[in-house]
DNA sequence: AAAAACTGCAACCGCCAGATA
DNA sequence: CTATCTGGCGGTTGCAGTTTT
């Protein structure tokens, strides 16, 4: 077994089809049709491997290519088959008429892999992203930061130690401004971090018990209107905190078919009283938000659907941190 | 206006399995 | 049975165009 033999050969010609190569093998599969491709080269005039004739037939010129963007329902047809096959493209591709293997996985690795992400689901297994893949990423990502410009890095690098995908935090070797400005850094915005600071708890069966209640529910990619929905039944988590209980105070339709609601969220513990936070959107004050206790807010807040609920800590991104909505 | 960073996508690479000599 | 050829596949790379700094 080795390289195939047609690569082997010189003064094959290498990198992007030229427009008269095309016309070349176009009108040579025209004429002849798809047989061997190791000879299409040498019959077509061409100076390339008929591997490289293949996929140039394949990926471009077929007639029966579709081309253009990805239509919804050929996203949808791609995230449901891909939870089912994985990466197996080729099989995917047989399902969407017009759209090849090689434009299928571009599309998935450009685009559809990131809006999961940001949907806070894992596009390997298509489920919610749980807090403790988070800390796995977050081990990755705070080793990277390393030898970022990050000025606290390295001192943090000797102060957190990583145990099974969990994250044990020793304050003895850090300054108290430190640890703090440090939790207060977007990518450092995880409960976890401050259950174990406070409480010297096991971050992970502090979490796992927490989680395992919602585990055992139905996930549900979008929610009903706000305007008739029983708040009292949601439970939301987010990569970077928790929603206990989300609560309806008063709910009035104005005119323009928007409901405002007057919305109170109760929250694993993840800011500092005084600390800014996004509330859909509206800067809200922590009110009483330190580690280990629960904090509330209330905010008066403008919906018009389900999904445009959010909440994150200020300086993050709308986004950044991806909710999961859990109804029980 | 220029440089750097980012993005999308076409094409290549290496591996595998089946066919064939 | 073994070696080689070939087509097919998924992962990766590198280029060109676009956007941001």
């Amino acid at each position: 077994m080795g390289r195939h033999s047609c690569c082997v050969k010189q003064k094959l010609r290498k990198g992007l089809w030229s427009p008269e190569e095309d016309e070349k093998l176009l009108k040579y599969i025209s004429r002849f049709g798809v047989g061997c491709w190791s000879s299409v080269p040498k019959h077509a005039g061409l100076q390339r491997c008929g591997k490289s004739c293949r996929l140039r037939w394949i990926n471009y010129l077929r007639p029966d290519l579709k081309r253009g963007t990805f239509s919804q329902q050929e996203e949808d047809r791609i995230l449901n088959l891909h939870q089912v096959l994985g990466n197996r493209w080729a099989q995917i591709a047989a399902q969407l008429p017009g759209r090849t293997d090689n434009e299928i996985k571009n599309y998935w690795n450009s685009s559809l892999k990131k809006k999961l992400v940001k949907q806070g689901i894992d596009p390997n297994t298509h489920k919610p992203i749980t807090d403790k893949d988070y800390a796995k990423d977050k081990k990755i990502e705070f080793y990277a930061s390393s030898s970022s410009s990050m000025p606290m890095a390295a001192e943090l690098e000797h102060a957190l130690h990583f145990n099974n995908g969990g994250i044990m935090l020793s304050s003895s070797s850090m300054e108290p401004g430190l640890i703090r400005d440090t939790l207060l850094s977007k990518s450092m915005c995880d409960p976890l971090f401050l259950v174990e600071f406070q409480s010297g708890m096991d971050p992970i069966s502090y979490n796992s018990n927490l989680l395992a209640q919602f585990q055992q529910t139905n996930y549900e990619t979008s929610l009903p209107s706000l305007a008739s929905f029983d708040h009292h039944d949601l439970k939301m988590t987010t990569n970077s905190f928790m929603i206990n209980e989300v609560r309806e105070s008063s709910s009035t339709t104005n005119s323009s078919n928007m409901n405002t609601s007057t919305l109170s969220a109760g929250f694993q513990p993840m800011a500092f009283e005084g600390e800014m936070l996004q509330f859909n959107g509206a800067n809200v004050k922590s009110e009483q938000g330190c580690a280990g206790q629960w904090g509330h807010h209330m905010q008066e807040v403008q919906v018009n659907n389900a999904s445009d609920f959010s909440m994150y800590p200020t300086g993050s991104l709308p986004g950044e941190y991806t909710h999961v909505y859990h109804q029980i």
